[in-house]
DNA sequence: CGATTACTTGAGCTACATCAACCGTGGTGG
DNA sequence: CCACCACGGTTGATGTAGCTCAAGTAATCG
């Protein structure tokens, strides 16, 4: 087990100074050697199989987690009622949430194979004291996440089931466009009951905007699959929420009533 | 302005040594010694006066901010269209989110009039450095705002306009507990439209709701005036977004329909 | 290959937004 | 000092986006 960091066990166990994914995790910024530094602290776990908690709400906060492949659903359950708070892509980290009271505030499961680093916390704290730019990392990273959240309840509180969903789309297109994949054609690993739960609306909304999109032209949906066809229409319908159908039909030819 | 840390200026001009909001803001954890060299880096400002902005979106980010007295509301502005974030009450910090991309996310504006203490973040993150329990509490601070915002979103996503209304009054009422005021009867110091707008609800639906939140004898509302008369009750209603009614003729005793 | 689970589509209902009118209050100026 | 106005808040009437209930279709898995 210590020696997880040295070895290459199967194609996503390398270490951190060869992982694709620096620009996104920790190691952003950091030198060489700092990278080295910091890649002894991670251990690499065996690939977390669809539906495999990672860590469960209320269960004692040890560590951090990065994803390294793979993606990663985490929720709140209150009153037996799950709020699905994020969708996590490669190069995301998870727990932060937890620093504050020790305790994860959420849930995290695999939504589909994914495999994970672990960066146990207190290590991680200690090497952020030695290395500056791990220490500006870690705050940037929280930071960031905070703005992001912001960014959400917009979505949420001003949008309209078609503004959502579109948000949500161009969301996750550009998060796959900064990991390198392409962010116009994905695959959802989520259900639509994941969506529908994110975004606060019903799974049957979600299917039938989906549908919209598709009739309109903008998106093509083949079951998981999704391609962007019209990006810049479905922008504007993620931004303007409030009465779209007023210039809709310019804009989208829209079929149909 | 050098000795602004030494001089008592005015009622809420202390140091830090002597603020009352120790346990909630920076100083939490850390010793006499300790918070006194924290105390030399925090400026503190001459009182913001209801409406003026203490920094605005897309400045250049240089100083976090905690509220020292009176409070702040905090928002994002795009296509003109504003969202709000965050009421900001003693003890809290702002311009976290700013952090990551060294440009203020959002509008800070005061409600009321407010004394802010300053932070140059440099200082602040240097500081942190050198004292171990000041970069704790740094980290805990961003990390139980995430958890607050995960929270927020279930409030938002899952909750009727009662629901959201009521967690609202709850999460302000235990916010003003923990500062040692009265958590069963305070001062709103928005408007209506700022509480509609956070929560994602018309202005008029917000002023129906405390209507029959006052007419059920949950709360009694005089203007800005808030009194919680039933907390459990509007526990529950803040639990239980999903047909309330059900059982609220039992529970409440509604008057009317 | 049958059974379970995800997704879609349709019909009707409801919570809330929108539009509109009205009230109370505090500030201003004649 | 009062009349007026502007603005925040309340209340009422109406429309609709999206939820719920229900049924059918497609995909997944043992």
């Amino acid at each position: 087990m210590d020696s997880s960091h040295v070895f290459t066990i199967g194609k996503f166990s390398r270490a951190c100074t060869d992982c694709q994914l620096q620009d996104l995790c920790f190691p952003m910024g950091l030198s060489r050697e700092e990278i080295d530094q910091l890649n002894r602290i991670v251990s690499r776990r065996s690939p977390l199989q669809r539906g495999t908690p990672l860590f469960k709400q209320g269960g004692l906060f040890g560590s951090l987690f990065a994803v390294r492949s793979g993606s990663i659903k985490s929720f709140t359950t209150e009153d037996g009622i799950e709020q699905t708070i994020a969708f996590h892509l490669p190069g995301e980290i998870l727990g932060l949430d937890a620093i504050g009271e020790g305790r994860h505030q959420s849930t995290a499961v695999a939504l589909e194979t994914a495999s994970i680093c672990e960066l146990p916390y207190d290590r991680l704290y200690l090497l952020a004291r030695e290395i500056d730019g791990l220490q500006h990392q870690l705050l940037r990273i929280m930071s960031r996440k905070l703005a992001a959240d912001d960014q959400f309840k917009r979505l949420i509180t001003r949008h309209s089931a078609e503004g959502r969903l579109a948000g949500f789309l161009l969301n996750l297109a550009s998060r796959y466009a900064l990991r390198g994949y392409s962010s116009s054609e994905f695959n959802l690993s989520m259900f639509r009951s994941d969506i529908g739960n994110y975004l606060g609306l019903a799974v049957e909304t979600v299917s039938r905007t989906f549908t919209h999109f598709q009739h309109d032209g903008l998106i093509d949906v083949q079951g998981k699959t999704i391609k962007i066809l019209r990006r810049d229409t479905l922008e504007i319908v993620a931004g303007n929420s409030a009465r779209l159908d007023f210039f809709a039909d310019d804009l989208l030819n829209r079929t149909g009533n």
